[in-house]
DNA sequence: TTTTATGCAAACCATTTGCATTGTA
DNA sequence: TACAATGCAAATGGTTTGCATAAAA
């Protein structure tokens, strides 16, 4: 179940925030892709969409969505190079291809027993959680590259 | 379980690497203190014992000690700035205080279902996982503060 | 004595900010 | 029209690199 540009763009003016033709093709973009992106990315492919538009534009978009809590961040394991960019709206996780980067979003993920026994044990109120799995993805197994990558 | 610095001494010179009074320096910072600290927070500590190190150094010899598995990081909520820092060894997880900052550890996970599972539904070779809860320490909530950081 | 490590300064890269201009609502 | 958003250029902050010097093995 994911965002349609539009519904974001509503989502946008609801909270009062002006809708600009830069904005609505970042958020085109995003919601284009099945991938996520780093800003840097995500500026590129904005520009060949529409050529005017800034990088600083981008990083303020994604303040806004941000704050609307429509992306999440992929912490990376060779240093977590912010990666991030998606519409999420439900609970899940990332499994990482370290070879790729590809990444595969999971669902069902059970700790409510750890979570509850942690919060027992140390006293915190817990809030959230992130987990993410790595490994290599099947199309890097049978091609059998190894890059390494996040 | 925990490594002294005089163990991490002779794994650097196992490795091949020169022990000098710096590395030396940032080592005892590093077993000394409790909690995970910044690059910048290591070297500002590192400087107090021995004025005579300069930042690039403390970097260095994280690569290194990196390098032989001796570190690891905490990935914050509000943007994973970097935090790192620590001798672990072993298997173990991060509990992190939104307010103070504040790290506690846990070593019990038992993500081998769910691994198995999304293995299994995926078809990637899982290597690891990254598993962090968030939340407010006992502390934060009687003291009633809530800074939000990472 | 050879090789690695250090420290400075400069380079780098991603992200943020100041400010005048533009465009949405 | 008023206020928010844009874009440029410059500032920033964390991290890395080049290079001559110093020190460990």
């Amino acid at each position: 179940m994911r965002l349609t540009a539009n519904k974001i763009a509503g989502l946008l003016r609801e909270h009062g925030h002006k809708l600009t033709p830069q904005r609505l093709t970042v958020i085109k973009v995003m919601t284009a892709s099945e991938d996520h992106m780093t800003p840097d990315e995500l500026y590129d492919k904005a520009r060949r969409v529409n050529p005017a538009i800034g990088r600083v534009t981008v990083y303020r978009t994604l303040d806004v969505l941000n704050e609307l809590g429509l992306l999440c961040r992929v912490h990376g394991r060779n240093g977590c190079r912010s990666y991030l960019v998606r519409k999420p709206v439900e609970h899940h996780h990332h499994l990482v291809c370290s070879s790729c980067g590809k990444v595969v979003d999971f669902t069902n993920c059970n700790l409510a027993e750890m979570e509850k026994k942690l919060s027992r044990e140390s006293g915190f109120a817990i809030q959230g959680h992130l987990l993410e799995f790595y490994g290599v993805c099947r199309g890097c197994i049978t091609s059998g590259q190894a890059r390494p990558q996040s």
